[in-house]
DNA sequence: CTCCCCTCGC
DNA sequence: CTGCGAGGGGAGA
């Protein structure tokens, strides 16, 4: 709820908005996902906005300085390297540089690009390529998080975000101004920037992320039996893949056979081909194709299903989430390869993307009603798409993590188990598991 | 102001 | 020729 969007004449509209939009609901069979979610998640998200979370101002300003005195002496580096002294923070000059006057070569089967994708494969041709990578990294976080935040933090330390309800085609929930669903994790300095995200004295935060609830989704609406199997037995999907995939024993799966696996089965839920496939990891198409039959031959009915979902919505117009959540689709109907192709893929992800997003929904009514029934003191402050982070006072933390894992875990029940990660400690890092 | 490139998250 | 977002900053209007 952005500040100051509702101004005073607007609210006189409201009752005849109402009375337009409940016949709509009610044909389009929309009033549960409306009343039962939608509705009571609005002060959810407002408590929610309201709590904030807490970070730590002197320990973003004490890494701020540290990185800035570091990204300062890069950018000289790269400046004696180039002979040139230009903007780094634009691409176009930086590739002036770079393939002008450095010549280095464009790789093949890449555009002229200095994304890092391209850089990566410069390495070998300059020093110059690692000290920019470097540089993009720091100037990345310190000018979207760590110089911003603590200007944006109330008298107390805290953040403020907002949710916006109704910006996503998805149903999921978009966090702004600022958005803290983009917290680097990755990495050593994105670990160390959720350290500065923390609980108030006396409390603690607890991270609950639901285990892999994508695919556990797609087993679900395919029911494919395969896929079923591996959720019922609680094992790793992504090795499970893998082992299907290459033929082997669970046992005999490598680490980069289970990155394989899971490229392959996230894959799946974007709506990617085999072509896309072999493209992304670099593969021959022959084996690419292997890959897939392998894939599909073991979970057939995840096949069947992303062609009967593009069939039912050219013929219907629409997608929908298990809540009823519709997503509409003009461009199945597009001359344009392009588009049609794109809408394909979107049409595919969207009830797999939007279901998640309604059960995580569903679960923030539920949790913070719960917390605040039981008279916790601030409970439930962000949610970041299959997680949702609590603050909970120290003395509570074993009760509240109980409400928290079965009320998540039991919210939407499926034909596969839900299952809920939990983590607890002092800052962020801590307490993502 | 908008468009584009780039990079952060799930 | 893998989905959904936010946002910083350059470039050009
Ligand atoms: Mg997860
Ligand atoms: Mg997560």
């Amino acid at each position: 709820m952005k500040k100051n969007v509702i101004p005073k004449e607007g609210v006189y509209y409201i009752y005849s908005i109402y009375q337009q939009i409940l016949p709509e609901l009610l044909v389009r069979d929309l009033t549960k996902l409306f009343y039962d979610i939608e509705m009571p998640l609005i002060p959810c998200l407002y408590r929610m906005e309201k709590r904030g979370i807490k970070i730590d101002i002197q320990f973003f300003k004490q890494l701020t300085k540290e990185l800035e005195k570091e990204i300062f002496s890069l950018q000289k580096e790269i400046y004696q390297l180039s002979g040139i002294v230009f903007n780094l923070n634009s691409p176009k000059q930086l590739a002036e540089v770079l393939f002008d006057r450095l010549k280095l070569p464009i790789p093949k089967g890449k555009e002229r690009s200095t994304a890092s994708e391209v850089l990566i494969e410069l390495l070998p041709y300059s020093p110059i390529i690692e000290k920019i990578l470097r540089y993009r990294e720091l100037n990345k976080v310190l000018t979207t998080y760590l110089k911003p935040f603590p200007e944006m933090c109330d008298e107390n330390q805290r953040l403020h975000t907002y949710f916006d309800q109704t910006k996503t085609s998805t149903g999921r929930l978009a966090s702004l101004s600022p958005n803290l669903q983009n917290i680097p994790v990755r990495g050593e300095l994105g670990q160390k920037i959720r350290k500065g995200f923390i609980s108030e004295e006396g409390y603690l935060l607890i991270s609950a992320d639901y285990s892999q609830i994508e695919l556990r989704i797609l087993a679900h609406i395919t029911e494919d039996e395969n896929l079923i199997d591996v959720f019922l037995q609680d094992k790793d999907i992504h090795t499970t893949t893998a082992a299907k995939i290459f033929k082997v024993k669970e046992e005999e799966v490598k680490e980069d056979m289970r990155r394989f696996a899971k490229m392959v089965n996230y894959g799946l839920i974007y709506g990617m081909s085999d072509y896309g496939l072999a493209e992304s990891l670099r593969l021959k198409k022959e084996e690419a194709k292997e890959f897939m039959e392998n894939y599909l031959n073991s979970f057939p009915k995840v096949k069947e299903w992303r062609e009967e979902v593009i069939r039912k919505a050219k013929e219907e117009g629409y997608t929908k989430t298990l809540f009823g959540r519709p997503r509409y689709f003009p461009a199945l109907l597009s001359p344009n390869k392009t588009l049609y192709e794109q809408a394909k893929r979107q049409a595919i992800n969207a009830p797999i993307q939007g279901s998640a997003a309604d059960i995580i929904k569903k679960a923030m009514v539920e949790v913070d009603r719960k917390l605040i029934e039981n008279r916790f003191n601030i409970g439930l402050i962000l949610t970041i798409h299959d997680e949702l982070l609590f603050e909970i006072e120290k003395e509570r933390i074993e009760e509240a993590k109980e409400i928290i894992k079965e009320t998540m875990e039991n919210i939407y029940p499926l034909k596969v188990p839900l299952k809920v990660n939990i983590g607890i400690g002092k800052n962020w890092q801590e307490a993502h598991s």
